[in-house]
Order: structure tokens, then C-alpha cells, then sequence
DNA sequence: AAATATCTACCTGAAATCAGGTATTTTTTA
DNA sequence: TAAAAAATACCTGATTTCAGGTAGATATTT
């Protein structure tokens, strides 16, 4: 059995929803809350198995609740519902914890499969969202043409400087003099048109070279 | 019509996908190549839409080989064929310009379907690759109950610290002593219990604070 | 009101990075 | 095979970071 827990202002989404699972026997509602500070009370007190979460809360915005609950409970699923389609947060809303992410005007049966995978495991998005993240990666393709060409040598090294190790230390790795480290580091450097090393990783990390 | 090209060094894909996509009207083999360095040379001369890309060829890795083809041309789709699933390079697949990913054992629809969403601009992949990108967002949120907790002002200057400043500029930035930037820094990699700032950011970085 | 947390500031010496070179050897490509 | 690209090594001086402190001022919380 799967205990739902509904946090949502509009006491229609409430009702849907519960229309939809009505005769799912394996699920059950087992309370709907109005705020986010009653949600996290609720939590405590019911230990829900899923929690379907609307991310536009009149007293906490959605991030910050989905964060807060999994801090509680670190098991508990976490789905957002939503009625715009807002994708420019379910990355964020992912690395906090997030399991799933739905819009309001969703299907039964997509709620459904939704909950299913979520209960396995799983990472369930709504299309539009799904596509949302690929795009993300995909994008900075874009600005391949402006990434710099990289030699061997050099992406090595630039890998080993985002593992944290200085260049001295790189040196010893590589068997060759902490002179050629730091030149490699130079051209590295002047190849991204930028002054520090902390620069170019950050800007390598963006365009996904490391 | 819609032009395809097959790079493939098993003459059975080649075979396959022509099968499939026989009674097709709207698309069409243009070629097939069996090294990324003949593939180089045909899509200069052919301009095909779309390449159904090996990504195991004997003469290169996919990476590489989609990256050089992206750089040819900003057009063109590239679709990734693979026989396993090597879902760990997807994300790289994708960041160097990539638009698909595809088991070789797909089904007819699926290869279709695939086709039709990366020629409208959207990016297709296998099931299993997908659940691999969202994994890739969420797995970080377990580690999230170890992370130190951090003062307002310390969130602030490690953001900084990640664009790139140096301690000075910070210090100029928000009008305090150098020392006390140090400081703070100091706290940082006391509390991330790392040595260098580079660590301290890449850690950040992986768990999603900046 | 007292205790705690946070932000601030300072000091020293060692280590690492950055900017500006030059230059030889090896490998790859045209 | 000749030219170009890549990898190697060296030098100097200025700047920044790191590790080890100490310590006062200002919130914030109990």
C-alpha cells in the first residue's frame, strides 16, 4: 500500500486527484495539506509514502519545500505539480530531491505510470519537462564552435586540475617538471582567454569538457 | 525528404535500418561509410540531414567522431547507435552536439519516432539512456545531509569564488578587508575539510550549492 | 541577559599561481 | 620530406593562496 500525501492550495487538485486513484486499491490518501508549514508537520506526524507537491505554495516557494522535506525524511518521493509548465526549474528541483515532476491537466493513466515509477525508483518527468533537461545539455553545443580545440596532453591535464591537484602535484603524476605543467596551464589559460585556473574549470565544466 | 546517413562498420546495421525504413517515402539512405574518416569526407560531399552514428567505430571514439561532425556542420542530426547500453557517456554524447541515442535492438517505431522528434529539433533517447541523464540530476541529493552548513555570507563569497574572483576583487566587491575574505575562505575549506580552493568548488559544484 | 554564531580584521611565512618571455625535441600533418 | 603542431623545459618577478594563529564587533538565539 502507498500512502499519497497532497500539498496543494486549490482544494480542486485535491479532489482530481483522488478521483483518479479512487479505485487503484494499492494507493490511499492519507491527508492534503494547504501550506507548506502544515505539509512539514503532516510529514512528521504521517510518514507518507509519496508526497505529490504543488511548487507554487502560497507560503514557501517550491524548491525550498521539496529541499526542507527531504532533509526530513530521505526516503519519502516527491512529485510537483504544476500548472505552467515552469521547466526552467525541475534541474534544480532534481538536485534537491525531487522524483517527478507533472502538470496539473496530466491524464490518469500518465499519473498513474508517474506514481508507479517514482515508487521504484525511478525519475518520472512530464514530456515537455524531459525535453526541457535534454535540451540543457544539447544547448551548449551551440558554443561548441567557440570552445577552444583541446590537445591530449592538455586535457589531461586540465582533468587532473579539476580533480583538485595543484601543479606541482600534476608534475609528479606525469613524471615531467613542474615547468611544463604551469606552460600547458599558461596556454590552457590563454586558449579560454581567461586569467585563473578557477576560471577555466568553470568554463570547461559548463561546456561539459570535463 | 530527408537524407540519411549510416556510419557503421557492421554491414548488418546498414541493412537493418534500410529494412525498416524501406516504405518510408519521406526518407532516404544517402550512404554508408564504415570509418569516421571516410563519414568525414562523405557528409562534406553529400550534406545528408541526419547520421546514424556508431559510436564503437574501429577508427575513432563517438565522442570524438560527433564532436569533428558537429564542427563540419552545425546543421546536420546526429543520432548515436549502440549495441550496449554505455549510458555514462550520454551526457558528454549530448554536450558535444549530439541528438539522439538509440539501441541498435529498436524497434521499427521507435527508430521512426526517433527520426521524426530529432529532425522537428527535439533531442530522442532510449528509455534507459533518459532514466540515466535524470539519475545523473537526482543522485547528487543524497549526499546533500553531509553538506556543511554554510552562513549567508560564506554562500555568497563561495559563489563569487566560483565566478572566477580572486580574493582580492571579492574583498574589493563587497568592501571588507582582504584578510577577512581569507577568512572566510579559510572557514570554507576547514568546513568542506579540503585544501585547495579548486576542491572546495568542484565539491560545491557536485552538490548542487553553486 | 548571557551564550552562541557570525562577520570582521590582522599577522607571518611557505607554497602555488600568473604573466611575460625563450627554446629544444618529438610527433603529426600536409 | 618539409612544415606545422604539440610537448617539453627553463627563467624572473609579481600576485595570490594556504596554514597557522589571535581577536574585537555585531547580530541572534535561548
Amino acid at each position: 500500500m502507498t500512502s499519497i500525501l497532497i500539498v496543494d492550495d486549490h482544494p480542486l487538485v485535491g479532489d482530481g486527484v483522488s478521483t483518479m486513484i479512487r479505485d487503484v486499491e494499492w494507493l490511499e490518501i492519507c491527508g492534503v495539506c494547504k501550506t507548506a508549514k502544515q505539509a512539514m508537520e503532516t510529514i512528521q506526524a504521517m510518514r507518507p509514502d509519496l508526497i505529490l507537491l504543488d511548487i507554487s505554495l502560497p507560503d514557501s516557494d517550491g524548491l525550498q519545500t521539496c529541499e526542507q522535506i527531504r532533509k526530513q525524511d530521505r526516503q519519502v518521493k516527491i512529485i510537483a505539480l504544476t500548472s505552467t509548465n515552469e521547466a526552467g526549474i525541475i534541474s534544480q528541483f532534481l538536485a534537491r530531491g525531487g522524483n517527478g515532476y507533472l502538470l496539473k491537466n496530466m491524464e490518469r493513466q500518465e499519473l498513474l505510470d508517474a506514481i508507479g515509477d517514482v515508487m521504484n525508483g525511478k525519475i518520472f518527468l512530464s514530456k515537455a519537462a524531459n525535453q526541457k533537461i535534454l535540451e540543457q545539455y544539447n544547448s551548449v553545443a551551440a558554443a561548441v564552435n567557440k570552445t577552444p580545440m583541446l590537445t591530449r596532453r592538455e586535457k589531461e591535464i586540465l582533468q587532473l586540475l579539476y580533480e583538485g591537484l595543484t601543479g606541482p602535484q600534476i608534475a609528479e603524476k606525469l613524471f615531467v617538471s613542474p615547468y611544463t605543467i604551469e606552460t600547458h596551464r599558461k596556454n590552457l589559460l590563454q586558449k579560454f582567454n581567461v586569467s585563473t585556473t578557477q576560471a577555466l574549470l568553470r568554463i570547461s565544466k559548463e561546456q561539459k569538457l570535463i
